[in-house]
DNA sequence: CGGACCATTGATAATTGTCAAAATTCGTGG
DNA sequence: CCACGAATTTTGACAATTATCAATGGTCCG
């Protein structure tokens, strides 16, 4: 199973900075904190928390990412998040009590910290600006539901490929003179998790794109698409 | 328009005591509280507010029950929420600073609470266990739309059906001798836009379940279910 | 280089959406 | 209380989209 150790060992370097939520502390309190934080690693393919697990920790990721993801009884999975660098969850929990309603799974080497639902209280309590950054989080995380949701719910195959691939491209994209090169966080079949549809939908899709010139396969992980433009139309700007 | 008045004129009886997140303050505390509070009341199909408009309140319906939903350009709908008593929505945006990213419309004559951005603020800071409160209601809220996504990404029509009438029987549901009456929400119309399905589907699907003898239809917005169990076989539990 | 895993393609079936018409329900006013 | 008209719902026929199954091809890593 996984390493753990002592937030000691991580210096300043690691964690608190990159977290959104603690931003706003000073040095001495960021100090404070810190000792509070256990680590854990998580190779590719582990599992950071199964659906149905009583959580008694708010975890962040430090480094690498992990989707999270429901499976039905019939093994379907529909991916919820991808999280990374300086995400959260567990948070829920921690307050109605009740168990993780998703698992979670590295897609890279993962890094955590984590802080137990007793600090994690007491943190709010003492930083009341803390629980407001948690709630703008929490609301830039659901409104990024709600656009999914729509977008399962309302739009056409292409339509939300083209959606995926503005956020990506958003999250994971570079920019280049030949245009942008987005390296995808998850395999074909992930893909069609996240966007509810089937494995090959997404490959027949991207097939047709590619045949179109409007994407550029550069390996399976690596695409380039030379006019972000025409991705937005396909997407439906909304 | 809406008329609007102080709270003065609703005493104890209305708001605060039906609203979940201000249920930990004390008499003075809430007499406090409801001096900062505006009240509007809307007609049924009365728009709340418009995807995009500007928020400057919390918005805490005290009244009937409204429609939380988004447009696509072509005019299709995908319904995200249905806010009842006590749910509030606007906060994300005090925040962020962000417009509304959904319309939300009444589905009957609605009464609401209105807090500002600097009195919903400043509240926060004095009452951390509030922040807490909505901390928990958001989690929940974001449960909900995560079934809602697996739901219409993974399940099929008649899982989804199923679902929706387990949800409703259970919001809206009384219970006498002969099964569980449920007063549905909103019209054929409004369930499709709720599951992402076409309105004809759902008269189909409901059609389909009366000749099984699984519901029965007392009128448009009333259905009794005698067995509920079938029901969540055909929600296929997860 | 080999093998496991992942991705693509084709053929076909199943599901749901769309359009059009008929039937039902609901609210209003006489 | 009934009748009428508008709105909603149901049903049918058909089309479109996507899922499924199966086979092939490609890629990555030890």
């Amino acid at each position: 199973m996984a390493d753990h150790y002592n937030c000691a060992k991580c210096k300043d370097k690691l964690c608190m900075h990159k977290v959104p939520i603690f931003s706003s502390l000073d040095a001495e309190d960021l100090r404070k904190i810190m000792g509070l934080i256990n680590h854990h690693e998580y190779k590719k393919g582990e599992t950071l928390v199964f659906d149905g697990d009583e959580m008694d920790c708010v975890v962040i990721i430090n480094e690498g990412s992990a989707k999270a993801y429901k499976n039905t009884v019939d093994g379907r999975e529909q991916i919820l998040y991808v999280f990374s660098e300086g995400d959260f969850f567990g948070e829920q929990n921690l307050f109605s009590g009740q168990a993780s309603t998703y698992s979670v799974e590295a897609l890279q080497a993962v890094k955590t910290c984590n802080l137990s639902r007793k600090q994690f209280q007491e943190l709010l309590y003492s930083f009341p600006e803390i629980a407001v950054k948690i709630i703008v989080e929490l609301g830039t995380r659901m409104t990024r539901l709600e656009n999914a949701l729509q977008s399962i719910g309302v739009r056409n195959v292409d339509n939300r490929i083209g959606g995926i691939l503005l956020e990506f491209a958003d999250k994971y994209g570079t920019k280049n003179e030949t245009g942008t090169v987005i390296r995808l966080p998850f395999s074909r079949e992930g893909i069609a998790n996240y966007l509810g549809v089937a494995r090959e939908t997404v490959s027949r899709k991207f097939s047709q794109l590619e045949n179109e010139g409007i994407i550029h396969s550069l390996n399976n992980k690596e695409i380039l698409i030379p006019d972000m433009n025409k991705i937005e139309s396909i997407a439906g700007i909304n």
